[in-house]
DNA sequence: TACCAGGAGAAAA
DNA sequence: TTTTCTCATGGT
């Protein structure tokens, strides 16, 4: 798995993802990036920026209908309003973000994922970037890649590959964070819709991917 | 015009 | 249990 990011960390470099003052704003963020481009997103968190400030007692204030009019350009605006008010709502009722910040990472885990709205990936985003815990986000991008080199059969589940990441990862999240990121730009570039990686910095790996399928990670 | 994006949940099979 | 459908804007 290392020698699959080296590659990559070469040729994209150190990337800084996630931009969000406060682990709030990135819980905000994970949930209107759902299945949307983050450029749309970020028009969504400026129009939201411009009206409220950041923290769940402001955003519940705001009427459910005026909150989807500025979720708009996010696309699926009035699903995401639901959510966002679900979660902040949860958040609110647990005491703030900030006391959700003491709790241990499986704790906080579970209690996002009892959100109505709140998903594996989403959650780990908020995990991950937000409150700095050891977690991968063992999203579409990570499944395609780690497939497409033979690391993988294809057909785990979430929870599968999160584990094995982790596992062949560690728990340092700088290193998760970086692995996540580079997996996702490299994607967005070369691998979207192709059978293979070709003319990428890993078509040497994929080739012998195809020739070596389940080589593990 | 068609397809996809930093998914999740409900409904159908 | 697994697959399919729905939610929606904006860029390529």
């Amino acid at each position: 798995m290392r020698g699959v990011l080296e590659p990559l960390q070469a040729h994209w470099g150190e990337l800084s993802w996630w931009p969000a003052e406060s682990p709030f704003e990135v819980m905000i963020g994970a949930v209107l990036t759902q299945n949307t481009a983050w450029r749309n997103v970020e028009r969504a968190l400026e129009a939201l920026r411009a009206r409220i400030s950041f923290d769940e007692a402001a955003l519940l204030a705001v009427p459910p209908e005026e909150l989807a009019e500025l979720l708009r350009p996010a696309g699926y605006y009035r699903l995401k309003a639901e959510r966002l008010r679900a979660l902040c709502a949860a958040s609110q009722a647990a005491g703030g973000w900030r006391t959700l910040s003491a709790l241990d990472t499986d704790t906080l885990r579970h209690w996002l994922l009892a959100i109505k709205g709140v998903g594996p990936e989403t959650a780990d985003d908020i995990l991950l970037y937000g409150f700095e815990r050891p977690v991968f986000v063992a999203d579409a991008y990570a499944r395609r890649l780690l497939g497409r080199l033979g690391l993988i059969g294809g057909r785990e589940g979430y929870e599968d590959l999160r584990a094995l990441v982790e596992r062949a990862l560690g728990r340092e999240v700088a290193t998760l964070k970086r692995a996540h990121a580079l997996i996702v730009e490299h994607g967005k570039a070369h691998c979207r819709a192709r059978p293979r990686c070709t003319g990428c910095v890993l078509r040497a790996r994929c080739t012998f991917a195809a020739e070596a399928p389940g080589a593990g990670l």
